[in-house]
Order: C-alpha cells, then structure tokens, then sequence
DNA sequence: TAAAACAGACCAACTAGTCGGTCTTAACTT
DNA sequence: AAGTTAAGACCGACTAGTTGGTCTGTTTTA
C-alpha cells in the first residue's frame, strides 16, 4: 500500500477515497484488461465465419493485451495470490467466459472438419491459454520480438496444431500461416 | 511462518534449526523439482537420436512433474514472488538450462528437417514452458484428465505446431501423434 | 459554503526471524 | 546395565518491521 500510494503519487486518504480496499483496485486492474480481452474476444467470434479465423483472431488479441496492459497483468499476478473471495469469483467468472469462447471456436473448427477431430476441447483450449498468459512471464520490451511478432508466431503455432494435416498443405492457409522470407526459401529442404 | 510450521507439525524454533530462512526453504522447494525435470530432460536429450523423439520425451517429463510436485509447484509459484535476489538468480540459472535444452532440441530439428524451417527457437520454447507451466493453474486431481493423458496430448499439439508439414501425413509418427480411437473410426471426415 | 478530494499520523494484525531454554538421542564411562 | 554428558533437535514467547486500513483534519473545487 505505501509503495503504491507513493508511486502513484498520492496518499492513504486520497486513495482509500477512491477504493475501499486494496482488493478492490486489484479487481480494477484485472477488470479493465480481462474486459478488454473479452470484447475483442467476443467480437472476434461474432465477425469471423471459419473457425480458422477465429481462432486465428482470438489468438492475436489475446497475445496483443499483453502489450497493452503489460503493467496492469504483472501487478494482477503478482499481488492477486490472496485475493478476497469474492473478487476472486468474478475474476474467475470473466476468465470462465474467455475460455468458453475459445473452446466453443475449438468444438466448431472440429465439427466443421477444419480441425483435428480427435482433439481434446479443454485440453487444447489449456494450452493455448498458457502459452499466451504465460507471456507476461517473459515478455521484454526490449526483447527481440514486437508483441505483433509474437502473436503470429502463436497464430502459426497453433494452427499448425489443430488445423487437418492434409489441409494445411494445400496452401490454402498462406496468409495465415508463417513462411520464411523470401531470400531464404532457396535453401528449404524437402 | 505460523501456517507453514503448524502445517507440518513443528516449531518455529524447529524450523529454523533446518533452514536459514523462508527464502532457503522456498528455493529449497523449486530446486527438488527443477533439478527433476532438469535431469530427466538432459536424460531425454541425449538418450534418443531424432529432435522429434527428444522432444516428445522432454516435454513428457515436463508435464510429468506436474504430477509428481504438484504441492511443491503450487506453493512455490504463490510465495515466490518476493524471493531474495541471490535465489531468484539460482532459481533462473537452473530453469535457463532447461530452456536451452528445449531450444537445442529445436533448433536440431530445424536443421535435421524434421522440424519446419521457418520456427522461431526462442518463441516456440517460450510457447511450450508456457503451456506446460501453466499446468499448475488449472490441473485438479478430479479433472477428466491423468497427467499422462495430458502430456500425451500436449506432445500431440506441440508436434503438429514444430514438425515439417508433409513428413505428419505420411504416417510415420502413429506411434508419437493422437489418433481418434479405433471405434470412432469409421465417423471421419475426408 | 458545502461537498468532494486529499493528506498523513496512527493502529491492529500479521510477517519473518530470534533466543533462551527444554527434550532426545546416543556415545562414552564405570 | 546404569549413570554421565554433550550435542543435536525442538519449543514457543517475544521482537522489529511491515501490512492493509482508519480517522481526524485540511485543501480544493464548484
């Protein structure tokens, strides 16, 4: 609390003024990212036909938010560990649904034929989900990747993961899927 | 302090006639499970012969561990984010090696031809800790899955993201790839 | 001039860690 | 076998520092 009011400029007054507890402002900070997620993630959903392209869409911004709220996502996790009840259940709750969005893009791209049908829904869904939370483990602005890089590195992963094998040769993914550069594709094997 | 020592049915003064301090018992914690999955992956690493094998098989003891430390993971990752810098740099020497081994093990079967070309080493490791860390989040013992059954359909999914396009279809991974089980064989798609 | 915004001394509860002491164990002596 | 002793194991009241949070006031705003 002191280091916070003193970052922040403030003092105990002033910001018990504004919050009532501590865990409230934590709940603010995972609010405004996981909302953030969440929207783009619905509205991904809503304006994509193919679950290839959803998910391809869910992934990116997913992986851009932590570009954005890089600071909001480590405060969250690093101070969150006790985190009241009650914050922890709407927490939860919001997460829950970001979750069902990606399974539910899983479970069409299967019945659509797109995806691996012996794919597992929560298990794969787990694993992307850490792949990208994971992130904020890692990430530095000054690492050798922009946070664009990276989500279609993820993109690509992912696809390659779930996507039919006989349809990602096909070419029909190009613009999806990662490539080499140009001035490197003279020395492909195979 | 108190919650540990009660916990385990001793004292205070018994606690710190074995340990210098919660720091020491904390990192003394994350060394029994990073120096199991550190040695089970070197073991990994220099006991198969193909990239491909390598890496099924770290990624396998990786998700292992999962199941054999659970508790210690658990505890660690909720009372670590405090540790005393000299800790946190031996806790980051020792989960650094494995990251190498994970990106030699790529990075070989980039050059093998086994894995596809246009990977990002750092990245795809970046993306496969994260996944498997992430384990500690969400795993129940109660959940649908064994911790093998997970390790084998992460192996599953990080195979299908690294390996060379073609070389999956051509049936020479059966034994490494998830298939639908033999009686839901006859629904698949074309 | 009243309400909202803010300040910071203060507080209770809790934190990791200490310290003087007791109990247990086992080797050594007689 | 019984007695001695010393070291390691263990105890728990205590402490210094920190935590989140309160309360009485002052300043700012409209």
């Amino acid at each position: 609390m002191n280091q916070i009011v003193e970052n922040v400029g403030t003092s105990k007054g002033g910001f018990y003024h504004h919050f009532t507890s501590k865990d409230e402002l934590l709940f603010e900070i995972h609010d405004t990212f996981i909302t953030h997620v969440l929207e783009k993630g619905i509205y991904a959903y809503e304006t994509h036909h193919s679950p290839t392209q959803k998910l391809k869409a869910i992934v990116k911004e997913f992986v851009n938010v932590f570009g954005l709220y890089k600071a909001h996502i480590s405060v969250f996790y690093q101070e969150s560990t006790y985190l009241k009840q009650q914050y922890q259940r709407s927490v939860k709750d919001k997460r829950d649904q970001f979750k069902q969005i990606v399974m539910r893009t899983i479970e069409e791209g299967k019945k659509s034929g797109e995806f691996r049908e012996e794919l597992s829904v929560e298990i794969t869904t787990m694993a992307i989900l850490g792949m990208v939370n994971w992130i904020y483990k890692w990430y530095r602005q000054s690492g050798a990747n922009t946070m664009d890089e990276i989500g279609d590195i993820f993109v690509d992963l992912i696809l390659h993961a779930v996507l039919q094998t006989e349809t990602i040769s096909k070419d029909n993914y190009k613009e999806i899927l990662l490539d080499l550069p140009f001035f490197a594709k003279g020395n492909r094997n195979g």
